[in-house]
DNA sequence: CATGAATGAGGATTCATTCAT
DNA sequence: CATGAATGAATCCTCATTCAT
């Protein structure tokens, strides 16, 4: 019987693919997109330069893997989310607690004015993507206001561009890595803030 | 001999060093900072790249620059907020009001991770500003939290980053400058969300 | 009185920047576009690398330089040799007396597969180029037919292709630059072969 | 042991050379050396990459592969012409019909001045086969000039190197390709201008 | 032998910084 | 002092070549 060899190379293959994603991550977040170096990357993973670029074919597509997976996942959670069975509070919450700590990048993507110009072609399918996650959102936001539970006076942008800023990798590395608070106690206070926030 | 020659040339040379960290703001904050060319600053100062230097040795110090006197100016108002005479949210509202549109490049410095890396031996002064400022936030929240007014379970340096998110200027923008909400109603809302979210 | 200072700087850019083309045209020559390397042509230049881009944006905007005057001059000495007062054939002598070791890189343009796609937006205004001299040739050829002294039966194509053919570098520098034949003898020569070839 | 096993390997892997030049011919002509890559060739062919280097160690070797058969096969085409039983003229046209259109790898040799410098060790061999043509050219030219046919004036070297140039592919090209001349009628012209032009 | 993934030298280009005028 | 031409380090990317499977 004929051994399926690709098997191995591929998931091999895509083991290190995960390790260029996770070292670009890890430098990128560090030092940002520009002071990145492909070398840098290379050296990290312990590959050659040209074998990035078998996996990408230019930075900027590294970069742009690297956040859209985050964003798709983003999207699925909100989606998840707005079909939980609960309140508007606890489909916020449900939210939270499953995007908290993989929410990174969608931070470098929004707080780094150079990425937005370092994606040409993708930027259109990631400002697609980000418009749906505040679109879903914002449906939440009106279950909520229709239910008496939120306040009616605030704009639904403002306030789901709140919510996402929730989410800033900063603050959770701060309390959480550097400040061993637990995960779920800082959601908890994240919620309180953000829950009694925008309260009726 | 003619004294205080240099009176007249340093002033001509402060103003001009204004005119530089004006444009190099305008330029960084549409193109951020790897993007901004030392020859795009002197261009539009209408000065010789060559002059930059005289003033700044290096980019790096330009960018500097351009963000000390705002964390300065931001660490100021807070110390007014304090002295302000109210309660703890009335404090807090009197800082949003004053901070709120000139807050922008704290931002650029704490959301461009490619800045944070920029800085090197100024790091350490930006840090003990930052450091400053949150601990004159948490002092307002402390007094806040005493007269009971503040949720004591949250702790202040979650409560004082919160706070800064709220000038996020990426919002900002896409409310007042681009949906024309007006600045005060937005500051109203801001001050809402975040004052209940916190509210004991 | 104020000196006009950059009249010197500019001379001697204008200077530097024929030492450019000259050493690309040298390197070029020997070795082909592609095996041309920027470095190498600031180092004959003596100059720095970055240097070659403050008078050519891109290697091929270098190439395109060193190849466009040769064709525009070409083609000037073509309307002359139009407007040269004597038959099709001392018009056609006339043009190799004037353009045979000047007619270089037309060659090095034609024959180089690659270069075509080197250049992309000059493309056209080479190829134009071209087509105004053969036009030119043509319209000598023509006249020449027309007086009887030219073979009818010959397309103008054909003739005017193999009459630039004539001016090929490669014979040039064997017979003239190699064994030391004269310039005046050499011409007479390649005049002869071709004006007794196309006789009718 | 089973004896000459290698004859059919052997068998296949000429044949597979033969698929690689052939290959290798078909896209060097369209886009140059330069333009032609190793994944290209070996994709043509439909083996790997590798492959390839199991033929030639370099792809300088490939392309000297390439053009050393064709000047071979010229320089016989040469020996046969001159025992061709005519006239010096009779044998030039032998010559021109034989190799007119298999003649284009000398030509992207000469004519490609990447190809010389790509050539190193082989230079040597490739300029002996030049010579040889050359020379057995110009006893043609001789037994002409002493038929009293061809004109005595010119030098042999000169007269070759414009007679091998009659076999420019650019012109093939464009009359017999592009504009659908017969290649009958294109080789007597070249014919006549050629001989005509070297007339006594 | 055949493969094709991995390598890394090589080259074009940018731009902060220097320095002669 | 002011200038801006000159510099060259840094970085992306390509592709001929190698080599483990």
């Amino acid at each position: 019987m004929v051994q399926r060899k690709g098997s191995l190379k591929e998931r091999q293959r895509q083991e290190r693919e995960q390790y260029i994603l996770q070292a670009a991550e890890e430098i990128m977040l560090e030092k940002g997109y520009h002071h990145t170096s492909m070398d840098e990357i290379a050296d990290r993973v312990g590959i050659a330069k040209g074998t990035l670029y078998l996996h990408f074919t230019r930075k900027e597509e590294l970069a742009y893997a690297l956040v859209e997976p985050k964003l798709n996942m983003f999207l699925e959670s909100v989606q998840q989310a707005r079909a939980y069975n609960g309140t508007a509070q606890e489909k916020l919450i449900y939210l939270l607690e499953k995007e908290m700590s993989g929410a990174f990048f969608q931070f470098m993507l929004r707080s780094d004015p150079d990425l937005a110009s370092v994606f040409k072609a993708q930027q259109q399918r990631i400002d697609g993507l980000i418009a749906e996650i505040f679109g879903g959102i914002g449906k939440i936001l009106d279950e909520g206001k229709e239910a008496g539970l939120f306040d009616r006076e605030l704009p639904n942008e403002m306030m789901a561009f709140q919510f996402i800023n929730m989410f800033d990798p900063h603050l959770y590395l701060k309390m959480v890595e550097q400040q061993q608070m637990s995960k779920e106690t800082f959601i908890r206070h994240v919620a309180k803030v953000y829950l009694r926030g925008i309260e009726r």
